[in-house]
Formats: structure tokens, C-alpha cells, sequence
RNA sequence: GGGCCAUUAGCUCAGUUGGUUAGAGCAUCCGCCUUUUAAGCGGAGUGUCGAAGGUUCGAGUCCUUCAUGGCCCA
């Protein structure tokens, strides 16, 4: 060799070619059976003493010792040290060694055994390359901290932050709890359209597509409600999804384009009905994955044990302000109000939206602790029940913790005629330039004019439920593979 | 959309008031080492300083624009 290569991909391709040189291609194995797995090796020694095991796993560090060598050989659940001695396994195996990088996937046969610092092992009887790995891994001490790079290449940030795979660990086994939860109480899951000719259920920018066959726009859905009721009134008595909305808007630490909603329907129940279901599901949620009803986020400690408070939104608003709701009449008022307090505003909102905001600035910061906020007017909630008692609030509640919602719910409105009206309003503000809201849906309209039992229906985020969970300050944290502009142009990929 | 910050080796980072040949740790490469574990010992720096312009005798450093990301605000 008269000039060395110090590109790490080349000296990897090197050793690549060596290998196959000397007859192995460490791409050709299809399978290698795996009889233990680190972490049991740890947890279970005694049992495993001496016994001979089959581990694979990824090669996470190499540390050579003349004719002998360990590596740390990294598998789902941990690590397990594997020692190499050239007299056991032979020189000709041993003379592999000299082409392992780290990251390469490695199956190994051995005894297990503790070395002379008391570190669990195994003595390698023989060992064989399962994947070549080409490129650097990321360095071991620090690991994976660019930020960028964590959500672009999470394949990294996972080898090398433990503590990545546990957010999704938990991800998985909330949504599996959540499942059973339901599953138990007689609620039937189901699957609804993505694609749409028009997308309803909540206010909010939907993302267009072309089917070609069609010759039609498409649009993806922004939220699962309507066609979840329309299935309530086709008798199905609970019903939930969980699946992907999408909605056009900004990327934040709050914010990814498309994220996961819990909703689910049920029959003959009003929103004190979920109201329990919410409480009984997250209470039993925390403590199966805390053993205690306590969760600590961003340094509070939140507390979900039922009965969570009840904070009336325009009461509250009402103390905070000195402003009844119902005085203020105009958009004009609205933004008066928010002049007052001094919120700034997007001057093209109406007076419902200034409103919205206004409670949003004023009263949920404050909602730390799991809390219902409820009785929100009929002009902000098109889809909810009026309160028979107050015909300009609606029976509705949001959940918020540490000061966010988390979820959203209420009696349906199965009233058409009433429906329709609120539609027809809903139309003027679409008229008048507000793209967030939604076509009227003539469809979801005729189900509802079949008669649609008295029904409670809920939203839960469930990003933002893991954000919780898990203690992450941002969304991304708990989405494998967040929205991200590409690096370069498109065309180049 | 606005403000602030970041971008330097494969990874994590340092880099003085603008000054010679841009540094460190890990990783990598060469040599030694059969119970080490941030293994160790000896040797080697592998770079389009995010991109493009500009100022200057001289730019990683100053200016402008752009790109990507982060934080805060809307």
C-alpha cells in the first residue's frame, strides 16, 4: 500500500473485500438463531453460567488485546461483552477479526462467564458476520447530539441514545394499553378514510392531492369525527380510531404536520360520561406506567387521580377579565378586548376566533394540573350539544395538563336541522376568506337526519399524551421520523 | 411571517484584536499487548471551516444574501 486511505467508507469497503477474499460474505447469511438476549444474560446469570448461548447483535466497541479481544455486542434490549481468544477459536477465524468495525452486525456462539472484574461474557467458541456496516458510527462518548441529525437519521439517534428507544418503548405500550382500555369496555376499533373529497371535523387547512384515475382533488383528512359518527348512526354503539390526521400548518416544537388522534364515539352517554371515561383512562394509564398516579413534566408534578377539576370557561374568563363572554357582541368588541389585555391578535380573526385566543392566553396557562375546562359557547364549538340549561354554551370540555390541551370533548350534536344551520354560518365565515373551515358535508348531514342516538365523543392527542408521558418538551421527541424540510433540492434525491 | 443563536475532521467540540502550515477527545490507519471495559503503550491529521458574493496585503474570524436547524414571538 503505498498511500494509505484515511476515508473511513473506503478503508470499510477494504475490509469488505478482504473479507469476500477469504471467502466470507458477511452479507449472505439469511438467518442466525439466537437462543439468549442481553439483558437476560444480566438479569439471570446463575441460570446461565456456563451454558452455551447464540447472541447477535450490533458491535458497539472493540477492544484489542494482542491474540485475544472484547467487544461490546449491543442487542434489542442491551449489551453483552464478548471475549475472542485466538486459541479457542482458532487462527483462522481469529484472522477475521482483523477486518470487524464497529457497527457490524455480529452473531457469536460462546459459554457464558463472568471475567476477572465481574463483567457477565461470553467466551466465543465461534462467531460469524451477519452485516458489514460501511459507515462511522457516531461517536461513543457523546453520542448523537445534533438535533437536526437526531430527526433526520433516527436510525443513529437510536443505536446510540438509549434513551430514545424508551420514549418509543412507551409509546407502544401506551397505545397498546389504550387498546385493551377499550377494548375491555366494548368499543369496536375501525379504520376510516384518509383520502377525501373533502375534509370536515375541525377547523384547519387540509392538504390537497390528485387522484389521476379520477381526475379529482383528494384531500387528507384532518380529523376522524364525522365519519366515526357516521358510523354510530350505522349502529355501531362504541367505536374509535386510532389513525394519522394531517393538517397543513407550522412546524413547531407543539406542531408536526401529521400526528395521531385518539377519537372515539359512544352511544346513549353525554360528555359527563366521557368526562369519567377520560379520568378512569388516564388514571389507569399513569400507573400502569409509573406505579403511581404521579407523573412528573418539565419539572412539575402532575397528579391523575379522579376527580380531575372542572374550571367553567366563561365563569373563569369572567374572574380573570371582568368580561362576560356573552357581552361581547362584534368581532370588534373581540379585539377590543383583546387590545385591553394586551394580546396580540391576528387582525383578520373573527370574534370567535379572538375569543378563543384570548381564553387561550388568559386562562389555560394556568391549568396545570389535569383539568376540565368546560361549557364552551356554541359559536366555538359547531359539533357540540347546546347545554340545555345555557342554549349559548355547549356541553363540551377540554382536558388540559401543564397547561396544554390533551384532549377534546363533548355530547354530540345529532340535532340536523340544528346541524345544518351551523354549517350554513360556518359557510359565511368560508365565504369571506377563512380557508380553515371546512365545506359543508351534505353527507354527514343526510346520516345525521337518519337520527344519530345521544352520543359522547372524544379527541385525544396522542403525541402530545407521550410528550407528557415521557417528559419531552417537543413533538418531535416522540414521532420516529418528524417532518423535516430535505436537505438539497428534491430533485436530488 | 419576525427576532436571537448555531453550522469547523466520520462524531462531539475549541479556535485570541482579522495574521504563518486550522486544533483537541473519540473514531480511523500503522506497530505492540490473551480477563479488558471511556483498556493501555508508541506513531500517523484524514478538513470545500454550511453555500455564494464582498471588504482586506491577508478571512474560520468582518459585511451581504441564501440554506438547514434550534429557541423565543406571531
Amino acid at each position: 500500500m503505498a498511500e494509505e486511505s484515511f476515508d473511513p467508507r473506503a478503508v470499510r469497503l477494504g475490509k469488505l473485500q478482504a473479507l469476500r477474499a477469504r471467502g466470507v460474505n458477511p452479507y449472505q447469511p439469511t438467518r442466525f438463531d439466537v437462543t439468549a438476549h442481553s439483558a437476560d444474560l444480566h438479569a439471570n446469570y446463575e441460570e446461565w453460567e456456563g451454558r452455551t448461548v447464540r447472541v447477535a447483535g450490533r458491535v458497539m466497541a472493540i477492544r484489542t488485546h494482542g491474540r485475544a479481544m472484547f467487544l461490546d455486542l449491543a442487542d434489542e434490549e442491551g449489551k453483552i461483552q464478548c471475549h475472542i481468544r485466538e486459541d479457542i477459536v482458532g487462527p483462522e477465524l481469529f484472522g477475521l477479526t482483523e477486518y470487524l468495525d464497529l457497527g457490524d452486525i455480529l452473531g457469536v456462539e460462546g459459554t457464558v462467564f463472568k471475567t476477572r472484574r465481574g463483567e457477565i461474557s461470553i467466551e466465543v467458541q465461534t462467531f460469524e458476520y451477519l452485516s458489514k456496516s460501511l459507515l462511522d458510527l457516531p461517536d461513543k462518548r457523546h453520542g448523537l447530539t445534533n438535533i437536526d441529525l437526531r430527526y433526520r437519521q433516527r436510525y443513529l439517534d437510536l443505536l446510540v441514545n438509549p434513551e430514545v428507544r424508551r420514549v418509543f418503548d412507551i409509546r407502544s405500550r401506551t397505545i397498546t394499553f389504550i387498546r385493551q382500555f377499550l377494548a375491555e369496555r366494548h368499543f369496536t376499533e375501525v379504520e376510516t378514510p384518509v383520502l377525501l373529497p373533502l375534509a370536515g371535523g375541525t377547523e384547519a387547512r387540509p392538504f390537497a392531492t390528485h387522484h389521476n384515475a379520477l381526475d379529482m382533488t383528494l384531500y387528507l383528512r384532518i380529523a376522524l369525527e364525522l365519519h366515526l359518527k357516521r358510523l354510530i348512526v350505522g349502529g355501531f354503539d362504541r367505536v374509535y380510531e386510532i389513525g394519522r390526521v394531517f393538517r397543513n400548518e407550522g412546524v413547531s416544537t407543539k406542531h408536526n404536520p401529521e400526528f395521531t388522534m385518539l377519537e372515539l364515539y359512544q352511544a346513549y352517554t353525554d360528555y359527563e360520561g366521557i368526562m369519567r371515561l377520560v379520568e378512569d383512562l388516564l388514571a389507569a394509564l399513569v400507573r400502569h406506567l409509573q406505579g403511581s398516579s404521579e407523573l412528573t413534566y418539565q419539572g412539575q408534578v402532575l397528579h391523575f387521580a379522579p376527580p380531575f377539576a372542572r374550571v367553567d370557561m366563561v365563569e373563569r374568563l369572567w374572574e380573570k377579565t371582568g368580561v362576560r363572554w356573552e357581552d361581547i357582541h362584534s368581532t370588534a368588541d373581540a379585539h377590543a378586548l383583546a387590545r385591553k389585555l394586551g394580546i396580540a391578535v391576528d387582525p383578520q380573526f373573527d370574534r370567535a376566533q379572538v375569543m378563543d385566543k384570548i381564553v387561550g392566553s388568559v386562562v389555560e396557562p394556568d391549568l396545570v394540573q389535569p383539568t376540565f375546562l368546560w361549557h364552551h359557547p356554541v359559536d366555538i364549538s359547531p359539533l357540540a350539544k347546546r347545554d340545555p340549561h345555557h342554549p349559548h354554551l355547549t356541553e363540551r370540555f377540554e382536558l388540559f395538563v401543564a397547561g396544554r390541551e390533551l384532549a377534546n370533548a363533548f355530547s354530540e350534536l345529532n340535532d340536523p336541522l340544528d346541524q345544518r344551520e351551523r354549517f350554513l354560518a360556518q359557510q359565511e365565515q368560508r365565504r369571506q376568506g377563512n380557508d380553515e373551515v371546512p365545506p359543508l358535508d351534505e353527507d354527514f348531514l343526510n346520516a345525521l337526519e337518519h337520527g344519530m342516538p345521544p352520543t359522547g365523543g372524544l379527541g385525544i392527542g396522542i403525541d402530545r399524551l407521550i410528550m407528557l408521558l415521557t417528559d419531552s418538551p417537543s413533538i418531535k421527541d416522540v414521532i420516529l421520523f418528524p417532518t423535516m424540510r430535505p436537505l438539497g433540492s428534491v430533485d436530488e434525491l
